[in-house]
DNA sequence: ATTTTAAACGATTACGTAATCGTTTAACTA
DNA sequence: TAGTTAAACGATTACGTAATCGTTTAAAAT
């Protein structure tokens, strides 16, 4: 009938169209969900959908989702493993055909109970060890080493790094890249020049000027974001030191306002927008069947040079 | 039994929360919704979820919800009424309790039919002419009033203002309030001082270059928004102007860059988050009791004084 | 002792769809 | 002409829940 499963008649399929019409049908997705045991929806778990880079993310998910027939559900765990938690617990309970994961901390213990259940899952922009699981995530190492490179490429050695939270933990790649790049320069790596920020203007303006504070101060730092980025060249700027010939400045995302900062701002290019449509596309392949073995995609990154370094 | 409807002997209740647990039973939200005919899931329409400022509000909708126990399914329209309709259809046909309405344009027909449906609407961040529908939002005349008025008190009588798309629109409230505050202190509004820009930084570089243009410049701007705001500092930065000395500019949102750029920026901060839980708490309200007459919130916004004006 | 009342719980049914099964009619083969 | 096959469609049932109705047992009232 309205499905196409069989044949009918031309003149019933007219009668029955003509009939939906005037009864204002419309057909109830719930019953459909109940009844196909699929609902056409998937979830889409994050720390927090306001921050942009991860807003970008969204987006390439939800155009995907339309693309392929999903409504997403957005759900923000906050960086809180128990809102997370209780999220999925919602998403499993609403029948959610799959999930993409953006995790709130480095465990994997969430992402491995819901493979367990048999839930679709695909990891995006982090990897959790341990577990057999779809992922698609940036070249981070990668970006991290570019952006070094260049610097050193523009003939500096003493190159800071603003680093993420965890220094030494999984999440930060783009500081392993940074020190790798060293390493294969033959430059050695100062711990005193790697500071932790938050991954936010207000930690990149103070993680500088511990920097700046420094006996030898670096020539050039790498940011492992940009909004840290920004509040590095805020703060050169009070310090009146010109960017790039005192300190050269490169971020890494490539967010809408790189281009806009005072002087703009080189950074590495993230995927933001595919790493999020290719995770639906590979969530709903995982959908389709079970049983293969999980892959992992790693999008390439881009140096965009600009003024800043 | 499980959701409290009636009286249940200790004993019993206690053996069948033994075997929900033996069982690994989980509620079948899907089964439930259809039973109870709702389903805890709420839409929320948006033209673009990773606009900053949009995203924000998405968090303040997505954390009321949470708290108020609804899921949210985003979906962005993309500006494209058509693929709105899509997703308001979706939306019925999945049977959500209400729908957090950012509209794409300046027609109100869309919500017009939702109401008419009775499906509850709580429209958010602009209003819709002609439609009684629960509303939310943030006073943009007074903002625009608010930043004008400080130029003016700083003494500047040559304002210039970079506008929205749609300088004549219901959407230009911001202008508008440029032109009230104008008007209360005795200057003339000029046309040539007000250039359209596109809400983001290209559009805020492109419109100041258009104002600095002119035969007598301004000697302050108000830019509707912060990145345009943010366009606009680039633009006299390169100028070699010094800002606020040779041009003030005042943004209009304190988007979470704003403290930071060089130098940072003088704004009206909108509630942002705040504005996104309010309609939800409205819509909650609404789909409680369908025929109490609709409201209109507007929430105050606050003059922020950095050094860009 | 008999009736009334309430506590406690089992059993039935509707929600709206889609898959399955079964029935009718016509066409086609032997 | 009888038997076979397929086209076209109606009818039944399951999906998992929650509301309603009905039944049993015990306690309370007369």
């Amino acid at each position: 009938m309205i499905n196409e499963t069989r044949f009918v008649s031309q003149e019933l399929k007219a009668r029955v169209y003509q009939a939906m019409r005037e009864l204002n049908y419309h057909p109830n997705a719930i019953a459909r969900s109940l009844r196909r045991k699929k609902t056409q929806n998937i979830g889409m778990i994050v720390p927090d959908i306001s921050y942009p880079f991860l807003a970008e993310v969204a987006r390439g998910v939800e155009d995907a989702g339309f693309e392929l027939g999903y409504n997403v559900i957005v759900c923000d765990s906050d960086g809180d493993l128990e809102r997370e938690a209780d999220y999925i617990r919602l998403l499993q309970e609403k029948k959610v055909d799959g999930i993409v994961f953006v995790a709130a901390g480095e465990s994997s213990s969430h992402v491995q109970t819901l493979i367990e259940q048999g839930m679709p899952v695909v990891v995006c922009d982090r990897d959790l060890p341990g577990v057999e699981v779809d992922t698609v995530i940036a070249d981070n190492v990668g970006s991290g080493y570019q952006a070094t490179e260049h610097l050193i490429d523009l003939g500096h050695r003493r190159i800071g790094c603003i680093a993420g939270p965890q220094v030494l933990g999984i999440s930060n790649k783009r500081g392993n890249g940074y020190k790798r790049a060293l390493g294969r320069y033959g430059i050695l790596v100062r711990e005193e020049l790697i500071v932790r920020g938050d991954f936010r203007c207000r930690g990149g303006y103070e993680a500088m000027r511990k920097l700046l504070a420094l006996d030898e101060p670096p020539t050039a730092v790498f940011a492992c974001n940009d909004l840290m980025a920004v509040g590095a060249i805020c703060t050169a700027s009070k310090r009146r030191l010109r960017i790039p010939q005192d300190v050269a400045i490169v971020g890494c995302d490539d967010i809408a306002l790189a281009s806009f900062t005072n002087p703009s701002l080189s950074t590495v290019a993230q995927p933001k927008h595919e790493m999020g449509a290719m995770a639906v596309e590979m969530l709903v392949e995982r959908i389709k069947d079970k049983s293969k073995p999980p892959t992992r995609r790693l999008l390439p990154t881009d140096l965009v040079i600009r003024d800043s370094g």
